[in-house]
DNA sequence: AGCACGCCGACT
DNA sequence: GTCGGCGTGCTC
C-alpha cells in the first residue's frame, strides 16, 4: 500500500503529491488526513497523507518513517477544502493544510549533533561548544565559518552524528493517580504486618479508609496523606496499587463561573429574523443570510437560539468573533447558555490551551467552536450552521499565507454541509450588502433596538474651528465640558483614538527634519514611557536625541497625537479622573486585556482610552459618552476603504454608549465635517452612506462593481523591483482580457518595509477565469527564477491592505 | 526550503 | 593536490 503525501516544505517545486510504502507496521493504521513523518531527501519531514493508493509509479519509494496520529487532523472535507484554498489564494497545499491545525500540532524538523566519542577527543572548539552535553540542536550552533567547517569533517569521518529529527510539539498534559486493590492489599497487609515497611503499611491503610473504591491524584496523597512517592511506587510495585495516567485538558476558564441563562423571550423582529435561519438549519438547505441589525439590537439573542436550534438537530456550529472582540463578555454569553458545549478558540490562550480546546472539538466533545478567524476550519463533521459576528471586520482576512477570507471558507463550508451561514453586523460590508439586495444573500433586518432605546445623540465638532478659537488641545471645548460633567456625575467614558504611542512623529523645527526608520520609509513614533523612538512595522527602536541629528538644533518637536500623549494631558486637565489606556502596548501581556477591562467595569476607572480595541464588544451599562478624538485618521489613508472604515468605526464606537437606561451622547471630533461618511455616522443611516459609496465605488472601479487582486514586489534593490513588477505588468496586459485593468507598477504606499523598496499592481477585474492560473504562473516563474536573489512576490486575492 | 553535487579559483 | 565559493537540480 502506498500513501500519496503533501510535505512540509513550502516551495513551488515541492508543493505537489510524493508517493511513500506504508510500511507493514502500519497497514490498517493508516487513513487520509493524518500526519506522518518522512524521509526527504537527506532529511527528514513533517506532511500529511492526502490519499491512499495500491500503486505507483515511482521506482524508488521509500518507507514512511512514523504516523503521529491515532485520528486524522483533517476530515475529507478539509483535505477537499485545503486543496480549493491553496488555488483560490495562490499558495501552496502545505501552507493550506498547516494553517488548519493548531500550532501545537505543527511539528517542526530539527537537526541535531550526538558526539561519538568521549569529548576530550575532539578539538577545543567542539569542546566548548558541547560543554558536558553529549548532544546539541544544530540551530544552538554558532553561524561560525572555522566552527562549521571543523563540524562538518568530524560528521564526516563519523565522530560525530548528524540526525534529522521530527518533534511533536503536542504536549498532552496529564496526572498521575493510584488506586488500591482492595483484595490485593488486605493480603499485603496481614503479611506485612510487624516487618519494617511501616510507612507502606501507613499509606495502605489511610487509602483504604479514605479513598477506598476511586482513583485520587497522586499530589493529593502526597498532601493529604503526607506520604512520599518512594512509598507509594513501592506499593505500585507490590500491586497493592495501580497507577494510572490521566489525560487532561487545560482549561482556560477553570478559575471562572460562568451563570446558567436561558433563551431570552424575543421581540416581534428578533423572531421574524431567526425563523428563516432555523428553518434552513432545519430543512438542511444552504443559503448565505445577511443579518444588518443596529446596535444594541439583539443580535446575540438571535445567534444563541439559532444555535439551540443547531444542537436540538445533533449538529454543531461555528461563531467567529473578530479577534478584538473575543473579549470575556463575548465569550461568556455562550459559555453561559451552552456551557461545557462550547470550545474557544482564542489568540490570547497559549499553545497547549488552543491544542486543547481544538481537540475536544476532534473529539466531538463540544458542539460550538466560538472563536476568530481560523476557527473557521473547526474539525467538525456535522455542521449545521456558520455564524459570522460583525462580519465588516477586516481582520477575517488574513494578510499573510494563505490570504484567506473566513466568510469565503464559510460559504464554502456551508455548501459542503448544506447547512445556512449567517453574517451579521450593524454595519455590513458593501461588498455583502450589494450581494444581498441581488438576492444573493438574504437579507435581514433589525432596525430596533432591545427596549427600544434611542439612538445616542451624535455631535460632531469641527476642529478648524477649534484652532482658529486658539484651542491648540487635542480635546475640544465641548468635549472637555462632558468628560467634566461625566466626572461629576460619576458616569463612564470612552474615549478613542487611533494612534498608540506618544507622538506619530518627531519633527526639527529648525531644519524640517523627520526622524524616520532606518529600515522602513516611515517616521518613527515617540514612547513616552521608555523615552524610545519605534517603528511600529518594522518593531525597530532608538532612543529619543535631545539635538537634532541633521542640523544639531535643540528645537525637536513632537507631532501627531497618540494615546500615549493623551493620557497625560488628560490627567494635567482632569487630575481627579481616573484613566485606563488600552493599545497594544498596555495589553500584550496575557490577560491583560481582560484585567482592564474588568477594572472598568467594575467602575474603578472614569475614562477608558483606547485604540481600535476598544470599539467594539464592550458594554457597559454606566458609560453615557463617547468620545471619538480624531475622525480623519482612518479617512486619510490611502485605501479605497477608507470611508467605509470610518463609517464603520464611528457607528461603533456611538454603540458604546447609552446601552442602558442612561442616555448616551457621542462627540466625534474632525477636521472634515462634511465627509459623507462622518455626516451619515452622525445620523445613524447605514442607507444612505452605502448608497453614496457604491457611487465612489461604481466610479472608482472598485469592489463590488470590480474584483481586485493586488501584487507586491520587493527586493532590497530598488532597480529590480521596477523591472520585475513592469515585467510583471506587461505579462498581466498580455494575458488578460481587454476589459480588465492592470494599474501600475506604482510604489506602494509603504515605498520601503525591513530594508526592501516595494512596487504594486493592481488589477480590475469583472470576469476572468482564468486568472488564478495565471498569477500562478507568475508566481512560479519569478519566484524559481529569483528565490535566491530574495526578490518576494507576494499576490494577494481580493485584498483588504493595500499598505 | 535545504541539501548534495559539481565546477572553478586560491591556498596549506 | 585540497578547500570552500557558489550555481544547478532534486527530493517519492
Amino acid at each position: 500500500m502506498f500513501a500519496q503525501i503533501v510535505v512540509d516544505v513550502p516551495a513551488g517545486q515541492t508543493d505537489r503529491l510524493f508517493d511513500y510504502k506504508v510500511p507493514e507496521s502500519l497497514q490498517g493504521a493508516v487513513s487520509p488526513g493524518m500526519r506522518v513523518v518522512v524521509p526527504f531527501g537527506p532529511r527528514k519531514l513533517q506532511g500529511f497523507i492526502i490519499r491512499l493508493t495500491e500503486n505507483t509509479t515511482v521506482k524508488k519509494v521509500r518507507n514512511i518513517d512514523e504516523l503521529l496520529d491515532v485520528t486524522p487532523v483533517l476530515t475529507p472535507e478539509l483535505l477537499d477544502l485545503g486543496s480549493w484554498l491553496s488555488e483560490e489564494t495562490i499558495c501552496y497545499q502545505i501552507t493550506a493544510y498547516q494553517s488548519m491545525i493548531p500550532a501545537a500540532m505543527r511539528a517542526k524538523a530539527k537537526k541535531v549533533l550526538y558526539l561519538q566519542e568521549e569529548i576530550v577527543h575532539f578539538p577545543v572548539f567542539i569542546q566548548t561548544l558541547f560543554g558536558k552535553r553529549s548532544s546539541i540542536e544544530w540551530n544552538k550552533v554558532p553561524m561560525d565559518k572555522d566552527l562549521l567547517s571543523l563540524i562538518r569533517k568530524e560528521v564526516r569521518d563519523g565522530r560525530i552524528l548528524l540526525e534529522y529529527e521530527v518533534k511533536d510539539q503536542a504536549r498532552k498534559q496529564s496526572y498521575k493517580t493510584i488506586q488500591v486493590t482492595p483484595k490485593k492489599s488486605r493480603e499485603e497487609l496481614e503479611g506485612m504486618a510487624g516487618n519494617r515497611a511501616k510507612k507502606q503499611l501507613e499509606a495502605l491503610r489511610w487509602l483504604l479508609e479514605h479513598y477506598p473504591e476511586t482513583p485520587v491524584p497522586l499530589k493529593q496523597v502526597e498532601a493529604e496523606g503526607g506520604f512520599t512517592r518512594a512509598v507509594l511506587q513501592a506499593l505500585v510495585e507490590k500491586g497493592c496499587v495501580v497507577e494510572k495516567t490521566i489525560e487532561q485538558y487545560r482549561d482556560p476558564f477553570k478559575d471562572k463561573e460562568f451563570q446558567k441563562t436561558v433563551p431570552l423571550s424575543l421581540t416581534n423582529d428578533q423572531a421574524e429574523v431567526l425563523h428563516p435561519v432555523r428553518e434552513a438549519v432545519g430543512t438542511q438547505t444552504h443559503e448565505t443570510f445577511l443579518l444588518r441589525g443596529v446596535t444594541g439590537s439583539g443580535k446575540t439573542e438571535v445567534y444563541l437560539q439559532a444555535i439551540q436550534k443547531v444542537i436540538e438537530e445533533g449538529k454543531e456550529a461555528i461563531v467567529l468573533v473578530p479577534e478584538i472582540s473575543l473579549t470575556p463578555q463575548m465569550v461568556n454569553r455562550f459559555k453561559s447558555r451552552f456551557g461545557s458545549q462550547v470550545a474557544v478558540l482564542h489568540s490570547a490562550l497559549s499553545i497547549g490551551e488552543k491544542y486543547d480546546e481544538w481537540r475536544k472539538i476532534q473529539r466531538k466533545e463540544v458542539k460550538v467552536a466560538v472563536g476568530a478567524r481560523s476557527a473557521v476550519f473547526a474539525p467538525f463533521e456535522k455542521l449545521g450552521l456558520i455564524i459570522i459576528d460583525e462580519e465588516h471586520e477586516g481582520s477575517y482576512k488574513q494578510e499573510d499565507h494563505p490570504r484567506y477570507h473566513a466568510k469565503d471558507v464559510a460559504i464554502w463550508r456551508g455548501r459542503y454541509h448544506k447547512c445556512p451561514v449567517l453574517l451579521g453586523s450593524a454595519t455590513p460590508s458593501l461588498e455583502s450588502f450589494a450581494r444581498a439586495q441581488k438576492g444573493v444573500y438574504r437579507l435581514l433586518e433589525l432596525n430596533n433596538r432591545v427596549n427600544n432605546f434611542p439612538m445616542p445623540e451624535v455631535e460632531l465638532v469641527d476642529m478648524r474651528e477649534e484652532l482658529k478659537n486658539g484651542n491648540r488641545s487635542v480635546f475640544s471645548n465641548i468635549l472637555l465640558e462632558k468628560l467634566e460633567d461625566r466626572l461629576q456625575k460619576g458616569e463612564q467614558v470612552v474615549l478613542f483614538l487611533n494612534r498608540r504611542g506618544y507622538s506619530t512623529f518627531v519633527m526639527c523645527r529648525s531644519c524640517g527634519f523627520v526622524t524616520e526608520c532606518p529600515h522602513c520609509e516611515i517616521s518613527l513614533t515617540y514612547h513616552h514611557v521608555n523615552k524610545q523612538l519605534k517603528c511600529h512595522y518594522c518593531g525597530h527602536e532608538e532612543s529619543m536625541v535631545n539635538k537634532c541629528p541633521s542640523c544639531d538644533s535643540e528645537h525637536i518637536r513632537f507631532f501627531g497625537t497618540g494615546t500615549q500623549k493623551v493620557e497625560e494631558e488628560l490627567t494635567r486637565l482632569l487630575p481627579t479622573a481616573r484613566v485606563i489606556r488600552m493599545d497594544v502596548d498596555t495589553t500584550s501581556r496575557k490577560g491583560a486585556h481582560e484585567k482592564l477591562l474588568t477594572k472598568f467595569g467594575s467602575g474603578q476607572a472614569d475614562i477608558l482610552l483606547g485604540t481600535q480595541m476598544i470599539a467594539k464588544g464592550l458594554d457597559f451599562p454606566n458609560i453615557t459618552l463617547a468620545g471619538v478624538l480624531a475622525a480623519d485618521t482612518l479617512l486619510n489613508l490611502p485605501d479605497f476603504r477608507a470611508p467605509e472604515r470610518t463609517f464603520q468605526l464611528l457607528t461603533q464606537v456611538s454603540g458604546r454608549a447609552g446601552r442602558d437606561k442612561l442616555k448616551g451622547e457621542v462627540v466625534i471630533q474632525t477636521y472634515n465635517p462634511e465627509h459623507y461618511s462622518i455626516v451619515h455616522a452622525k445620523e445613524h443611516d447605514f442607507l444612505s452612506f452605502s448608497r453614496q459609496e457604491m457611487t465612489q465605488r461604481k466610479v472608482g472601479g472598485y469592489p463590488p462593481y470590480f474584483f481586485l487582486a493586488l501584487i507586491t514586489v520587493s527586493h532590497e534593490d530598488l532597480s529590480q523591483v521596477i523591472t520585475t513588477s513592469e515585467k510583471i505588468a506587461s505579462h498581466l496586459r498580455e494575458r488578460l482580457s481587454i476589459q480588465t485593468k492592470v494599474l501600475g507598477p506604482t510604489v506602494s504606499p509603504i515605498a520601503r518595509l525591513k530594508d526592501r523598496y516595494r512596487y504594486q499592481c493592481m488589477i480590475k477585474y469583472r470576469n476572468e477565469p482564468d486568472l488564478t492560473k495565471t498569477l500562478r504562473e507568475i508566481a512560479d516563474h519569478f519566484q524559481s527564477e529569483m528565490a535566491k536573489d530574495k526578490l518576494f512576490i507576494s499576490i494577494d486575492m481580493n485584498p483588504h491592505m493595500f499598505m
